[in-house]
DNA sequence: GATATTTGACCCTA
DNA sequence: TAGGGTCAAATATC
């Protein structure tokens, strides 16, 4: 009905490190066999997957729980207040910040659909997409009008691959519903996790303003689809995190404490060579920059951050 | 009866 | 002007 139900990013990250354990476990018994070099390669590849989505989910969760932690953390397309007060007229709808992901449905785990973001929406429309096989559902925000949260998706199943949809995200929620989802994400990590996220928090909130001010993205002429669309399966042959990004990102007290996490399960090194095709993160924008992160010009709105961090906070 | 979904029509943007 | 996005009445479901 309303609510198709809680995107349950335990289930998913228990289900990842199960599939990489067991991959894992299956190179191991290769290893023996030489000629089994492509299997194990092969294998290795799986693992990076695993690896990146796991980084990717776990990255998500101490970031505040937008769909893509890319532009949970980087984007400045986020609609500031103003526009997200204007977004009925709809001189400004196509100026939201948008941003998409690919999910595929795997029938029979109970992650039916990709509607189970943590959300609740409600369908307002449907409609049949030129050159498209399947049709585009559009939803709003449940909280639209109880609270004026203007958070809208559209949810359109891809034509090469049906079990994946394409979902894209518009707008920020404004609703309370926002807050709850990132509270419970962060009771569901381990204890350990905790100390980690509340450990990059802290650095986060002792820099932030040093940070975000300054901090801006190369302008590369790379398409920013593209980018997006690449930027967790095999970005790092064009985007260099560490060689492309201002030397801020890479202060010891800086976001890249966020990716510190990353490095501890390989992503550093598996973004490199990794496809992962299970939950893809693509960061998008209407924008008509160039840039990597389409109008990610890293003017960040403190304002974007500070609710979410003290009422992280409230948690510890 | 309340709430969610469907669907045709309308509006806006490119 | 075509196509995408949204509205709102009709319909379905609980």
């Amino acid at each position: 009905m309303e609510k198709v139900g809680s995107w349950d990013r335990e289930i998913v990250i228990s289900e990842l490190t199960q599939g990489r354990d067991l991959a894992t476990e299956l190179k191991n018994q290769l290893q023996p066999a030489k000629s089994r070099k492509a299997c194990g390669l092969l294998l290795e590849k799986i693992l990076s997957s695993y690896d990146n989505a796991l980084s990717v989910l776990n990255c998500m969760a101490f970031l505040g729980g937008e769909p893509s932690p890319i532009n949970g953390l980087l984007t400045s397309a986020s609609p500031t207040s103003s526009e997200a007060s204007l977004d009925h007229v709809s001189k400004k709808r196509k100026t939201l910040a948008k941003w998409s992901k690919q999910v595929r449905v795997c029938t029979g785990t109970g992650l039916e659909g990709p509607l189970d973001d943590g959300y609740s929406w409600r369908k307002y429309g449907q409609k049949d997409i030129l050159g498209a096989k399947f049709p585009r559902a559009y939803y709003r925000c449940t909280h639209r009008n109880t609270q004026g949260c203007l958070a809208t998706k559209q949810v359109q199943r891809t034509d090469e691959d049906p079990s994946i949809f394409e979902v894209t995200y518009r707008g920020r929620h404004s609703c309370i519903q926002e807050r709850l989802k990132q509270k419970k994400e962060i009771q569901r990590l381990e204890p350990q996790q905790k100390t980690i996220i509340l450990k990059n928090e802290t650095q986060e909130l002792d820099t932030k303003e040093e940070i975000f001010p300054s901090f801006s993205f190369p302008s590369t002429p790379i398409e920013s689809d593209v980018v997006g669309n690449e930027l967790f399966s095999e970005p790092v042959k064009e985007i260099n995190f560490s060689a492309s990004y201002s030397p801020p990102f890479l202060s010891p007290t800086t976001p890249e404490s966020y990716f510190s996490r990353m490095n501890d399960i390989g992503i550093d090194h598996n973004l490199q060579t990794s496809e992962s095709d299970f939950i893809e993160i693509i960061s998008n924008s209407t924008s008509v920059t160039n840039s990597p992160f389409g109008d990610l010009d890293f003017s960040i709105d403190p304002v974007d951050f500070d609710p979410k961090f003290l009422d992280t906070f409230e948690y510890f």
